[in-house]
RNA sequence: GCCUGGGUAGCUCAGUCGGUAGAGCAACGCAUUCGUAAUGCGUAGGUCGGGAGUUCGAAUCUCCCCUCAGGCUCCA
């Protein structure tokens, strides 16, 4: 007999070598169909697995987000069998699950490659090997006998030589460890290295999408062989398969590419250049309104405006040392005068730092906070620009703060404040911060330097009372920094501002200020961008609220309508009583059907449309449609109107709200 | 940079076997004067991403380049 107890407290009584599956047996039927495996003391195991006496046993079904992981990494297991079958001799590498699937990586034999079309074909494979309801069968092998095993699969034997030396975490997701390595077994003809644990069988899969093919380096190295990979998403049911399909389709409802070109905001015309967009007039106005409401902050907070220019000489970048990290970043330079290069600048904080040292700077004048929405040109593999979100060419509202050691720690504290506060405005509320800490390759200072500038951040990061998530090894070269993320509509999470701490910057350009001893004192620097770029704080924005700006930024704020065309004369006069408030509004006279004016303007996402006809033009009032609401108000005086309008604006609200 | 798939009118897309290009929306013109998500008719609009090649003939086949999308690598 053994006994297990489960998670409500319950004890269970077994025979020995009752399996997980017997203890769902035991519990009711409608389990033991719904279950995938079990969790044994906290760690997951196979349903085939005996049950050790007085463990604490949980039955994990597809309910459970483990359940579904284990169910993710068993389709993946089937998308490789069905590869294997369809091409005899590839070779297969690694499976994972990831957010809401699993991928599969494969090298194809005689150099071969996935088409799309080919996972239409995969697809009905893997169908076929879940009709065959193969189990999943452990194994478990020593080293030895596990390279034997896998004699053909280099991937596979590379994995296994790396238990227990140079195992990473995705390796030993794929065996284990302790010196052994585990597989699993489907069929005859497959068996995969795996620490599993697994379904039972392959019938308890099916409801899987495979999305694309995709090429990946070999652990993730450029200088290694690139596989192909699949994606796949998978499911315990269709309707969760379906709305998983149908949420994908909603983020790309808000793409800022696509709203971008249908709101008229901005495009990137191939004469000029991958990563290089141009601002349309309304997109020019989104981004005054802005940039102007950031400069009246930074006004208020203590900031000194500054500009700098967008090329140097290469100085500049050696002293600073992006060029000895980054030079493959930026882009090539132009020979003047004689062989002098010059560079486009891919960061404003060595300028700000040559503003620092334009004169003698007393620690009277500190914190100095220079603030510069700066253009900055950045040479971005041809791969990788992304619309608004990674470009070539992008403002930074960037600022430099130079002050003391000692006011750093206020300093960084204000900062945040400022930041979050800022963020808030445009709309975003729900944040977590990230420290990121040295990189372990490319770093400059001492240990000292960098354990000092760790915890002070460390320490401003856990009094803001945010959730806080550590990114080892992810700060720049000159230090460690703080980045703001913030989760927008629909869940997904932007890094937004990054707040970074520089003692290198100030020591290599040998930046000084005169302390209250008259001695020189090295200040430091705080590196901080708020919205990042204005570029992709624009595309951030667009998608958080699927194109429905607040009213304060629509480059459109009202438009008029007039039933007929003898109510234009009103129309007008309305408009210009809007606009002498401060109103961006738009008059369309009744040259079409009002309907169809009204569908245009609902199109364009504008926050208010406004209609007047007879009842308006005789007692002095207006229709109102307001953006987001199914029934339109009549007859709401001009007045009132125009209270609630600056109401909204000056509260940085929404009319859906 | 690498892998896969795209690029046809301003936008969204169709175009069969290689035979010289089409729709809807938008634009423009005329008519229509209308109370809350598409009024009607008409006109104009294309070196089919660019270049080379094969062919009697190329949007269509081949090669090179540009560019976009999704990934990988990278992101000061």
């Amino acid at each position: 007999m053994v006994e297990v107890t489960l998670p409500d407290g319950t004890a269970k009584s077994l025979d020995s070598g009752a399996t997980g599956a017997d203890l769902a047996a035991a519990i009711g039927a409608r389990l033991a169909k719904a279950a995938l495996v079990v969790k044994v003391d906290g760690r997951l195991t196979d349903l085939s697995t005996a049950l050790p006496n007085g463990a604490t046993v949980e039955i994990v079904t597809a309910a459970s987000a483990d359940g579904l992981d284990v169910l993710r990494h068993s389709t993946a297991h089937v998308l490789a069998q069905a590869v294997l079958r369809l091409w005899p001799g590839a070779k297969y590498a690694i499976g994972p699950t990831i957010t809401d699937g699993f991928y599969y990586d494969f090298e194809l034999p005689n150099g071969a490659r996935f088409s799309d079309d080919d996972l239409e074909r995969v697809a009905d494979e893997m169908r076929a090997i879940m009709r065959e309801d193969q189990p999943f069968i452990r194994e478990e092998h020593t080293i030895d006998q596990g390279l034997a095993i896998f004699a053909e699969q280099p991937f596979k034997s590379e994995i296994i030589r790396a238990v227990g030396t140079a195992a990473t975490e995705e390796d030993l997701r794929e065996v284990g460890d302790g010196g052994a390595v585990s597989t699993y077994r489907n069929s005859e003809s497959f068996t995969d290295l795996c620490r599993g644990p697994h379904v039972p069988s392959t019938s308890r899969l099916g409801f899987f999408k495979l999305m694309r093919v995709a090429g990946a380096y070999w652990r993730g190295d450029e200088k290694r062989p690139q596989l192909q990979r699949i994606y796949g998403t998978a499911w315990d049911s269709k309707e969760a398969l379906e709305l998983h399909l149908y949420r994908l389709e909603e983020a790309e409802r808000r793409d800022h590419r696509k709203l971008g070109q249908e709101l008229d905001l901005f495009s990137f015309p191939t004469e000029i250049g991958p990563g290089l967009a141009v601002f349309h007039p309304k997109g020019g106005t989104l981004r005054r309104l802005m940039e102007d409401y950031s400069r009246q902050r930074h006004v208020d907070g203590g900031y000194e405006f500054v500009t700098s220019p967008h090329i140097t000489k290469a100085e500049l970048f050696e002293t600073s040392g992006h060029l000895q990290w980054f030079a493959d970043g930026m882009y090539p330079p132009m020979e003047l005068d004689e062989g002098q290069r010059y560079y486009l600048k891919p960061m404003n904080c060595p300028f700000h730092v040559l503003i620092f040292k334009a004169r003698q700077r007393s620690y009277r004048e500190l914190p100095l906070r220079l603030f510069e929405f700066g253009s900055v040109y950045r040479y971005e593999k041809s791969g990788v620009v992304h619309g608004l979100t990674r470009v070539r060419g992008m403002t930074q509202d960037d600022s430099h703060i130079f002050c003391t050691r000692e006011q750093m720690n206020d300093e960084l504290t204000s900062l945040l404040e400022f930041v979050l506060d800022l963020l808030r405005e445009f709309g975003l509320n729900d944040f977590y911060l990230e420290l990121s800490t040295r990189p372990p390759a490319k770093a400059v200072g001492s240990d000292e330097e960098w354990a000092e500038a760790e915890a002070t951040l460390e320490s401003v990061a856990r009094a803001a009372g945010l959730e806080l998530v550590l990114d080892e090894g992810g700060g720049a070269f000159y230090g460690p920094k703080i980045s703001v993320q913030a989760r927008d509509a629909i869940g997904r999470t932007h890094q937004m501002s990054t707040i970074q701490l520089d003692f290198q910057q100030p020591k290599r350009f040998e930046a000084t200020y005169i302390g209250p001893d008259n001695q020189r004192h090295r200040p430091i620097m705080i590196h901080r961008a708020l919205f990042g770029s204005v570029e992709r704080f624009i595309a951030i924005l667009i998608e958080h609220y699927a194109g429905a700006l607040p009213t304060w930024l629509s480059p459109e704020q009202v438009r008029v309508l007039s039933v007929r065309d003898d109510h234009d004369d009103y129309a007008f006069e309305v408009a210009s009583l809007l606009r002498a408030d401060g109103a961006r509004v738009v008059v369309e006279p009744a040259s079409e059907p009002l309907g169809a004016r009204i569908r245009k303007a609902k199109m364009e996402k504008i926050p208010y449309v406004l209609v007047v006809g007879d009842d308006d033009v005789t007692s002095g009032t207006i229709g109102i449609n307001a953006r987001g609401s199914n029934d339109p108000e009549r007859g709401v005086s001009l007045d009132d109107f125009r209270h609630r309008f600056a109401n909204e604006v000056a509260s940085h609200g929404r009319p859906e709200e």
